[in-house]
DNA sequence: TCAAAAGTGTTGCTCATACACCCATGA
DNA sequence: TCATGGGTGTATGAGCAACACTTTTGA
């Protein structure tokens, strides 16, 4: 039930809809996130760092208006995106009432560019090192890790950090980064096999001075 | 990061936020929906049912729109409620680009009042025979009994639906309700007194001719 | 003594965990 | 032959599913 007779009343004059994307990668063993650093002077948190993220346009769906900023601000490509919550703290935003639709991304590291169009400096920040964020953004954050370390034990959501072609043990490197935690490699193989997500290309890689590894690709 | 450079752009113009509540309850062993009628003449769902909802004002979150809106139309205070999805569809409203929070909420029965603020018509509808809803509400309604389900089987959410004290036969109804399917009683007693949930009133009520059931309440 | 719901135990299976050694390779 | 990571099996315990009968009560 939606009335609109309320729509061009006070109450509404405000409403401004934006998304925010939590941008996750794991590059070396180690979970990052994407940041930008907010660049405008009419903005108090001018200098700091803070999630790609803008405000929807009336011609799209917050699906596309994530792809988007995704692509103009961060330089990023056919990530894998999907809907976290809704943050509508009144004074959430200092510049006004803003209401972000908040989004977690996940994306292996061979669909970056380091360029992107809008002129914004960005840098992918360990989680473990992660500073003070502008606006409310820490507290996505925290939210963000939660749905993203419960989402990898229960589902193959792990896939979208990976390469085509990759090796067990990346894999598990991929979860314990997540995790933040390490595994037991037995008991990792037997149960990422056991649910029948990967194909075994009978490929091998070798990297360094060291028995071959099989390579393994989601199905 | 949110940028409000284009804030007065005519990308803009015509964000409206609203909040729609699937609201639940458990009446009789029949999960229900709270659904209201759409009266306003100038909208072409006139006569058909859809969820409470509304739009948020500018100095409330959409947390406390939810109550507002299912006390003054509903009728009911003191709801659970949480937030489900953000459905941003552009088509999803024919008056125009409506954003919408949906909210899944649950009540036991005690807390309905049969009237509300509004001179809106409201029924509760079993989820059986659910007609078919303005705007996208049969799809949020989907992705609402989805949810319900399965948060029921790993949290607490169920105690939401039970009055203060209640019978295991009685909370047992209300999963199967929900669920849709019956379930084995030793079972059923045996895991919901293991999560260590339940705690026993040593109190026993007996409805009818037969041997008097323990009470239970909810710690 | 009957009807109606309350209440109760055991067994087998599946799945998660804990745990240690050998293998293949290139330097 | 050594260093490096790749690769493998077993035993134990926890939790879930299947399954049927006895108990309490009032009519």
């Amino acid at each position: 039930m939606e009335s609109k007779k309320n729509l061009k009343s006070e109450h509404l004059k405000f409403a401004v809809l934006a998304v925010d994307a939590v941008c996750f990668r794991v590059k070396e063993g180690v979970l990052e996130l994407l940041l930008g650093k907010i660049g405008s002077d009419n903005n108090i948190y001018k200098g700091q760092w803070a999630h790609i993220g803008g405000l929807i346009y009336s011609e799209e769906t917050a699906d596309q208006s994530v792809d988007r900023l995704l692509g103009d601000k961060g330089g990023i490509k056919n990530i894998h995106r999907e809907q976290l919550y809704t943050f509508s703290d009144i004074d959430r935003d200092p510049r006004g009432r803003v209401v972000s639709v908040a989004y977690i991304a996940l994306t292996n590291n061979d669909d970056i560019q380091n360029k992107n169009d809008a002129e914004l400096e960005t840098k992918w920040c360990p989680l473990s090192n992660l500073p003070k964020l502008a606006y409310d953004h820490n507290e996505i954050t925290k939210v963000a890790v939660e749905r993203l370390r419960s989402k990898i034990i229960y589902t193959d959501i792990a896939k979208y950090f990976m390469p085509t072609e990759f090796t067990l043990s990346e894999l598990q490197k991929v979860y314990e980064a997540v995790l933040g935690e390490g595994m037991d490699k037995r008991n990792f193989r037997k149960r990422i096999i056991s649910l029948n997500l990967l194909k075994n290309t009978k490929k091998t890689v070798k990297k360094g001075v060291m028995r071959p590894a099989t390579l393994y690709t989601f199905k």
